[in-house]
DNA sequence: ACCTGAACACCGTTCAAGT
DNA sequence: ACCTGAACACCGTTCAAGT
């Protein structure tokens, strides 16, 4: 009877965050495969059925752990530039890619409308909104930097880049960002030196 | 005795390409988790362990589906201009990765080091040069461009841009090819806007 | 040489039972 | 309310045995 939290029954030993951040911890170090229910549950003192109470299942768990992921990179600071905000943007996403090789190709397989993910793309909206980049452009110039920033995060993680240097990757990198500032400003100027989307949709037969 | 292939025995009933074809197959139609040494035995007539004559293990199972995924791109012709032949190649890699939306991702985890992957690289190398590109930026630019191309088409073979319309994909596609082939242009004409690689490297205390 | 049946380890998941 | 033991289905993998 030393039990104060509930009508009757026993104090939590774990709780969600905490078989979240083991679930990371060892995928981290040990690689996805290793990744198991078990043994998240060892590393927490308790079996494998002890963490019923907290996910759903292996897939919720794995939901879990990607948007634990997410919480890393917060929106920059609203004082910088647009051009910082997004080098800033841009480089947590790589930054957490690199300290979650294993976790962080899941963020593809899995839904993309988390909160976490909405606030990220907002704030890439409001930078290119900031930069003079027309409102009814915004949204496709964003994706293009996202997946182009996202391509780079995969490859890096997955290690397609393995024999290259960290300078070599950062010289790369930042060849990336130089190229895509380059494209957003040349969208701001207008100049649009294509027609990227169709004004109206005329001539669907 | 209507053996005629080998010394003493049957004959082969199944060989590793229509193994690595069902594979493919089966994950095309029910996804990656229905992909199962089972699965694949069921639809070849066969039990599971009659695989293993002809994969080692899962693993190089899922290495050759991915490699049977990379036959399908050959080389462009060579009689064509530089930027028709890397339209021709994305547009492959992105027709490739919407035909196989669960095993292409597998291109990113597994060895980027097979024969038909180099191949690849090498006709990007060629358009690049006969682009104009210098010979000391192509290596890079190649990176560039293959990791914002690989980028699209994950995304999209990852249902990252679910909501939108094939139309809407397809003008970013085009936007991004757009935006790669000025960024070709600007290095083949030696505009280089920034230093993208340390020429030698000075000043690493 | 090629395939199968039996057998095993491992993993996700359930459910009734303990505190 | 929270955790455990027993139990099950499923999957990858082995090995000796069949043709």
């Amino acid at each position: 009877m030393l039990y104060t939290n509930s009508v009757v029954g026993r104090p939590a030993r774990i709780d969600r965050t905490q078989v979240l951040a083991e679930a990371l911890a060892l995928a981290d170090e040990h690689g996805l495969e290793a990744l198991t229910m078990a043994g998240v549950a060892e590393r927490l003192g308790v079996t494998a059925m002890a963490l019923y109470r907290h996910v759903a299942n292996k897939a919720d768990l794995l939901d879990g752990v990607v948007e634990a992921l997410l919480t890393e990179f917060p929106p920059p600071p609203a004082g910088l530039s647009w051009s910082d905000r997004l080098g800033l943007l841009a480089g947590n996403i790589r930054a957490s890619a690199r300290r979650h090789r294993s976790v962080f190709p899941l963020l593809l397989q899995r839904p993309a409308t988390t909160a976490e993910a909405r606030h990220t793309r907002d704030a890439v909206y409001r930078a290119l909104g900031d930069a003079g980049v027309p409102d009814d452009r915004v949204a496709q110039v964003e994706r293009l930097v996202s997946t182009a920033v996202l391509g780079f995060a995969l490859s890096e993680a997955a290690g397609r880049f393995r024999d290259h240097s960290r300078r070599q990757l950062d010289a790369d990198f930042d060849a990336l960002q130089a190229l895509l500032s380059k494209f957003i400003e040349s969208e701001a100027a207008n100049e649009a030196p294509l027609r990227l989307v169709e004004p109206s949709d005329h001539d669907v037969s």
